[in-house]
DNA sequence: GCAGTCCTTAGGCAATTTAA
DNA sequence: TTAAATTGCCTAAGGACTGC
């Protein structure tokens, strides 16, 4: 089941997601983002081999990853496969970490990454590029059909009621906010001159 | 051809960390 | 301490596709 939280708009001080020298360049292709876990982002890719890339609404319509929009799907699919332009790879069957570990080695001061994915940076491809790009992608990565058609994604039973869970999790989680808020309220009005003086 | 929907992409914002 | 860099997410804009 996804964690559902308030997360900060970015990683905290100790979950540090910043690429040190000593850190494996492909580690960072595959990091999740707050709202995504482990099994939402394994199942992600299982539902991307099976219905191929872009495939949302069949996705969506699969109801393997309840809650969760093509906005959503999309960026989850940048980051596995380290870039930010996926028209490449559309309808294409497969596995994204293949693309990620393949984009973490490329190098260069012509690479420019955002948020650990290459960044689109040669001007907008025309349709003959984008296909025979495709077409060259779909030699090299695409899976045999064998091997992807057999995929068998975990079957959320109520999808409504994982839903109504996650709702349930973030009024919770709402509750809590509001009583630390309070608690500093508290604090302000109790101690106004040392407010002040954190505020300088 | 037109309208509606879906999808992709680039750019920007806010929060956070890092380094000087 | 603070400016710069980084990160995660959102969204507007535009293209592609589909149905009428």
């Amino acid at each position: 089941m996804a964690a559902v939280s308030h997360k900060p708009r970015s990683m905290t001080a100790g979950a540090r997601n910043v690429l040190r020298s000593n850190d494996s360049a492909s580690l960072w292709n595959c990091t999740l983002s707050p709202g995504w876990t482990e099994e939402e982002s394994e199942t992600l890719r299982k539902a991307l081999m099976l219905f191929g890339i872009g495939n949302w609404a069949k996705i969506i319509e699969s109801d393997c990853l309840p809650g969760k929009t093509n906005a959503q799907m999309n960026l989850q699919l940048q980051r596995l496969l380290g870039q930010q332009s996926t028209a490449e790879f559309a309808g294409l069957h497969i596995d994204p970490k293949v693309i990620g570990e393949r984009n973490s080695k490329i190098q260069g001061a012509h690479i420019k990454r955002k948020n650990n994915c290459i960044v689109n940076t040669g001007g907008k491809l025309s349709r003959e590029e984008l296909k025979s790009r495709v077409l060259k992608n779909k030699e090299m990565y695409e899976l045999p059909e064998e091997t992807w058609k057999v995929i068998v994604l975990p079957k959320v039973e109520d999808p409504a009621a994982v839903l109504e869970a996650k709702k349930k999790e973030l009024e919770k989680l709402q509750e809590k906010l509001a009583k630390v808020q309070g608690q500093i309220a508290k604090a302000r009005a109790a101690h106004p001159a040392r407010v002040d003086e954190l505020k300088v």
